[in-house]
DNA sequence: TCAAAAGTGTTATGGTTACACCCATGA
DNA sequence: TCATGGGTGTAACCATAACACTTTTGA
């Protein structure tokens, strides 16, 4: 999600949300402001990303930024164009237009941060909503390992850990058979985890 | 590796070397400028760790600061005290002294990170001098991982790798049959990564 | 000759991969 | 009745784990 910029420097150049952290608020509080304010998206999975402290970022003079990625459920937010923004936007993040400052190798950080993640911990379950259909999980992890698995060794594999609740609910709808729809058991994660347990895909 | 600080704040605390970020200079180059300036420990392998932010963290105002960790190859750093440590020693990473500010949960978040980065990139070499024996690697994975592991499995796990060099050359003077030297391959190492290949052990 | 760590293969088990057909729904 | 994706089992292969003895050196 890419604001377009009101202000220079890059006025109308497609950037992400950010700002600067107030003398008394962590970074993490920062960047969820700094993100309600100009997208109106709240209530996110939000994680630290990596710090970027090339001298020559910004014209205006020297700016070190600590960026945060955000994975959001579909759906689960309202946005709404902030005043330091022009526009609210959608992207491919493998097909981005050009962005202000170096937000494009900032992007490119955190894709690489995704891809390396996704099969270590469940942030999978971040982009879905609470209830979700396997082959929609299926679907998050074709995107962002970029390659296709296979249907029934996928359904093994994360059936196998224990972690998904199989609700008595169907998808409805849908122009074929209906779904059976999942709830990730968060609780269960962690008290599997506590016992050694470690998340692979 | 810390230091006693010889100011105030936390003045005769053990803490991690750092300080403060030249106007014109990454934080990477701050990281090994106050590294050196210190301890006098250079030419070592730094990744950024973590920027912490809590903010009443340094006594003396509000300060954020961005973490790095380094790995250190035996013997291949000349330690000297520098202007603002009173000492410098080395510590066990799970048996440290009282740390200045948050240090200690600094310390934590690095050794989590190693724990997790250990079995999916090659970073134990960079604890090893550049020629080291097979049961010195395993080791170093003990070691970092906390269990033991077994011998036979360890060196066909590695060796399949095909990213270890065998030299000519074996250990000397120890009170035991002499062991095969080794020597990490790097350049094979990215051209196999090139290729997907995953280190994974 | 002793103590210490180096070095080496095999087997059983379990996990991973590849693969094809019938089912339930809405249009 | 058709198109669409949902749902399911098996067999071959490969990787992992467990395990014990001989070798080489310095003291």
């Amino acid at each position: 999600m890419l604001i377009k910029r009101r202000t220079e420097p890059f006025e109308d150049c497609w950037a992400l949300p950010g700002g600067f952290v107030g003398i008394a608020e962590t970074t993490d509080a920062a960047a969820r402001r700094e993100l309600e304010e100009e997208t109106g998206a709240k209530d996110l999975f939000l994680e630290q990303l990596y710090t970027f402290s090339t001298v020559d970022r910004d014209p205006r003079g020297r700016v070190i930024s600590v960026a945060y990625f955000a994975l959001v459920k579909p759906n689960s937010i309202q946005i709404r164009v902030g005043d330091e923004a022009k526009e609210v936007g959608w992207f491919g993040a493998r097909d981005l237009p050009e962005l202000a400052f170096d937000h494009a190798s900032i992007v490119s950080t955190a894709l690489q941060r995704l891809v390396g993640k996704v099969r270590y911990q469940p942030i999978g379950f971040e982009l879905l909503p609470q209830k979700f259909t396997l082959s929609h999980l299926q679907k998050i992890y074709e995107v962002i390992l970029g390659r296709d698995l296979d249907k029934r060794n996928f359904r093994r594999a994360v059936l196998k850990m224990g972690i998904l609740d199989a609700l008595d609910e169907k998808e409805s709808g849908v122009p074929h058979r209906p779904s059976q729809l999942f709830r990730f058991d968060q609780a269960e994660y962690e008290r599997l985890v506590q016992r050694g347990f470690s998340f692979e895909l």
